[in-house]
RNA sequence: GGGCCCGUAGCGCAGUCUGGCUAGCGCACCGGCCUUUUAAGCCGGGUGUCGAGGGUUCGAAUCCCUCCGGGCCCGCCA
């Protein structure tokens, strides 16, 4: 069984209407390893209605939290400086470095808020900052003020130095710098921290002495209590979180506990899962190793990155590469399809996994029907040459890679080709690019030897006789070079400066059935004069 | 100091929760085919003390204990 439907499973035993909250700190680009936490929470939301159960999603933006560093882009040059004003301040109040932009987190939140609609994620969307400004914070910060005592002795198991005696799980917001982080609250009455502007490890304070009114937002609950408040406040009874969090002694630890004893609630049941890396780095979204959900949409389906998260369990790691890798990636994909709709054989134990994860992967109902797709790696060689889309459907009709094509094969075809075309240009080597050369590049003109000259004259007289498969034509060539006497790669060679001027390219069969043969002919023909 | 993950074929991994077919997949590799393979050629091949030891069991990659190796996280920010 698969680890989301045994999650789904065990909640359906404990209530009959569970919620999964999700959520992230808005600190940076969000990127493709904070997927996990709002893929697994609708993930999970639909396992969930697949058991006839009735389940909620939401997703939660940390955007009131303070600024303790700023993030990759606004960590260079100018904008660097600019941003240092705002160290410790909540994110919702800093300005967006472009205008386009409200402000701050919603330049690097709504990106990715904008994406999940086209990743089939279908989940409610909470802010921090308007909670807490709305009042609906009011009465857990009332709890969690009466209990502080109980609070600070729940974290003080977990802490080498206790917190002072007079600490309240409250930080306020300074009335005159506006920083959050720089504030320790002294005391409390009424609707009232109060509070003096000491500073931070990272920033100063300024000083002020004030007083906050916590049913107006004018501060918030320090993380480790707000975790729990929240759990409480909206009903959460299944949340994924990130590997940090669940440590022993950590803040799901701590929140547990504090659920029980201060709030009156249970803990929500933990998805831990484990980070995902960029080329061997975590990804961090303030040191800038991000991969965004509009960069994957440029170059993969997303399919693909709900399969990169369901296809293995939520602790391991992962490691995305959007280089060479993701050719496999796609591959592993299109195999999982094929096991899916009974084109390739596997154990049934295989195949029962494999369905699970290919439901699991798609945006939401999964096809009837067998969907037909272009392979990528050679969608990457007919993007790089087809001229308009009439022609890469001969092309893909005459290698049998549709057949009979529905609208919608149609539509995934030329997304793939989209894909294929970017990510040539992005993120593949070098050698996987070229170009064919509209005229007979000069390299074919000087270089080619009189043997090769006459090989190509020779190719252009047979494929002007006869059709070839791409298979039948690869193996034609070291026929032929044979007959004309040079070695085979010297015939290669010839081909690839003749179209593409350079000596190497996508291999020749399949290179040469996705050009317009007579332009191949003609071409041939010319480099051989 | 505490915790988590990983250890299965050359490499990358699935299978471990819920013990049970002959331990599997991808790539690589080897062999064959065509006087032959540049980025999908076809066909065939598993190359393995499932990290080690012990225990439970009719039966262990799978459960329990101990140990070894690698990686990561937390140590009071969230």
């Amino acid at each position: 069984m698969h680890w989301i439907d045994r999650v789904a499973k065990a909640l359906l035993k404990r209530d009959k209407k569970p919620v999964i909250a999700s959520g992230i700190s808005v600190s940076g680009h969000i990127h493709i390893g904070h997927c996990n936490d709002i893929f697994i929470a609708d993930g999970v939301r639909r396992a969930l209605e697949e058991l006839g159960g009735e389940g909620q999603a939401f997703w939660y933006a940390d955007d009131f939290d303070p600024m303790r560093r700023i993030p990759w882009p606004l960590n260079e040059g100018e904008l660097a400086e600019k941003y240092k004003q705002y160290l410790g301040i909540p994110y919702i109040n800093i300005p967006s470095p472009d205008p386009n932009y409200k402000n701050f987190v919603d330049f690097f939140a709504r990106p990715f808020i904008e994406s999940l609609d086209d990743f089939g994620i279908d989940v409610k969307i909470y802010s921090g900052a308007e909670i807490y400004r709305s009042g609906r914070m009011a009465e857990p910060t009332r709890t969690a003020l009466k209990h502080a005592d109980k609070i600070r002795a729940i974290l003080n198991r977990y802490r080498s130095k206790p917190l002072p005696e007079d600490w309240l799980p409250y930080d306020a917001l300074c009335e005159r710098c506006g920083r959050l982080a720089t504030t320790r609250s002294l005391s409390w009455h009424d609707n009232y921290v109060s509070y003096k502007c000491e500073g931070s490890d990272y920033i100063a304070g300024c000083g002020y002495e004030g007083e906050a009114d916590f049913t107006k937002g004018q501060g918030k609950l320090t993380w480790r209590v707000e975790w729990p408040a929240r759990w409480k406040l909206l009903g959460v009874t299944c949340e994924p979180f990130g590997k940090d969090h669940a440590v022993v002694g950590g803040s799901y630890d701590t929140g547990k506990l504090i659920a029980k004893q201060v709030f009156k609630c249970n803990a929500p049941y933990p998805v831990p899962y484990e980070w995902v890396s960029l080329k061997g780095r975590w990804m961090s979204s303030s040191k800038g190793v991000v991969f965004t959900l509009p960069q994957w949409l440029e170059i993969a389906e997303p399919e693909l990155l709900r399969y990169f998260i369901f296809r293995s369990k939520p602790m391991k790691a992962k490691e995305f590469d959007p280089g060479l890798a993701l050719l496999d990636l796609y591959d592993e994909y299109d195999l999982v399809e094929q096991v899916h709709f009974g084109m390739v054989e596997a154990s049934a134990r295989r195949k029962e996994q494999f369905k699970r994860i290919y439901q699991l992967s798609q945006l939401r109902k999964t096809p009837r029907r067998r969907v037909q797709r272009v392979p990528f790696r050679f969608a990457t060689v007919l993007a790089q040459v087809m001229r308009d889309e009439k022609y890469a459907i001969n092309v893909l009709t005459s290698r049998e890679m549709l057949t009979d094509p529905s609208k919608s094969d149609i539509e995934l075809a030329f997304r793939r080709l989209s894909c294929a075309r970017n990510w040539v240009s992005k993120y593949a080597p070098e050698r996987l690019q070229f170009k064919v050369a509209e005229t007979l590049p000069a390299e074919a003109v000087q270089l080619l030897s009189k043997q090769q000259k006459q090989g190509l004259t020779q190719l252009a007289a047979d494929l002007s006789s006869r059709d070839f498969t791409p298979v039948e034509l690869h193996n034609h060539i070291y026929e032929l070079a044979q007959r004309v006497g040079l070695k085979t790669p010297e015939l290669f060679k010839a081909i690839y400066l003749a179209l593409l001027g350079r000596e190497s390219g996508p291999r020749v069969g399949n290179f040469i059935s996705v050009l317009d043969k007579e332009f191949v002919i003609s071409r041939l023909r010319e480099a051989a004069l």
